[in-house]
DNA sequence: TTATTGTCGACTAAATTAGTAGACTTTAAA
DNA sequence: TTTAAAGTCTACTAATTTAGTCGACAATAA
């Protein structure tokens, strides 16, 4: 499971990446536009400034906008500054890393080996989709639904 | 993430199905065998019991053994008893759905769709995994450790 | 200089996790 | 028929995480 903050950064992102010319946009207008409580994104976004996946600029007419490339900024990087780890359990996370206490010998630990296997899966696919797959999916579905 | 309780389930059910002819194991034998907290194993083999993966017998001569064969018990049903949901957020969750209250439309949601492929190949892998395999796989890398 | 906008630190309620404790019930064997 | 061996049930708890909120503060454009 991933957590809400995630799951907001990642829409948050998708509103910013659709802003024209990437033109600052107001923490409360993507709050509003994205119907998530303000206060509380507020310090989402200042976690992706401090990884420098967005900037911000205070006073008239500031607001955050993108640092990288929407199609360079990968699902995966989100997840990790937000959430941390994406494995099924700290000992076959690659960035977040924890023995089990009670193994007696990791590398012999079939457990571990299947939980590799899911921890690439997903990584595979989440080091492959960017804000920018996803905002143009969503255009594409919304289009879908009013022909 | 998976919780302790489900990693030690499924050490659990290694050490049950690697005992000759099914003979019945003492909580106790196992705990100590896997190397786990022996009163917390007690109410996990309880939600084993429960979900008629495991039966047990009373007094003397009495423990736990796998009321399932070894091939048949896989480790996605055991996730789902002890842990719940696979999927990385709740509206993508197949047994435990749960609508996501900041999303307008979630069949045009991007995010989604991206979760229910993590999803789709997560339970790939660990709906064709089985106790059986992960025992099997243990005692090969133990042999080859030891060449 | 003032209104606008993000920043920082502290706080909190609720839920989840990882257990522990003790009394109780069932059953096999002496 | 008693007793020891096992599992079972209910309750409790400390620590951590989650999902926020609040108010004062700092930077900047007009």
């Amino acid at each position: 499971m991933i957590t809400k903050k995630t799951k907001y950064a990642i829409k948050a992102l998708i509103a910013l990446a659709g802003s024209k010319d990437n033109k600052p946009m107001l923490i409360a207008e993507i709050a509003n536009q994205e119907n998530l409580p303000k206060r509380f994104l507020e310090s989402i976004l200042l976690d992706l400034k401090r990884a420098k996946v967005l900037n911000s600029k205070m006073g008239a007419g500031g607001g955050y906008f993108l640092m990288q490339n929407s199609d360079e900024i990968k699902v995966l990087e989100i997840i990790r500054i937000l959430d941390g780890p994406i494995a099924l359990y700290p000992c076959v996370s690659i960035n977040f890393y924890q023995r089990c206490e009670e193994c007696k010998d990791e590398l012999t630990c079939s457990i571990r080996k299947m939980m590799q296997k899911v921890r690439d899966a997903s990584i595979d696919i989440l080091g492959n989709t960017s804000i920018a797959d996803l905002l143009k999916k969503e255009v594409e579905m919304e289009n879908e639904n009013n022909e």
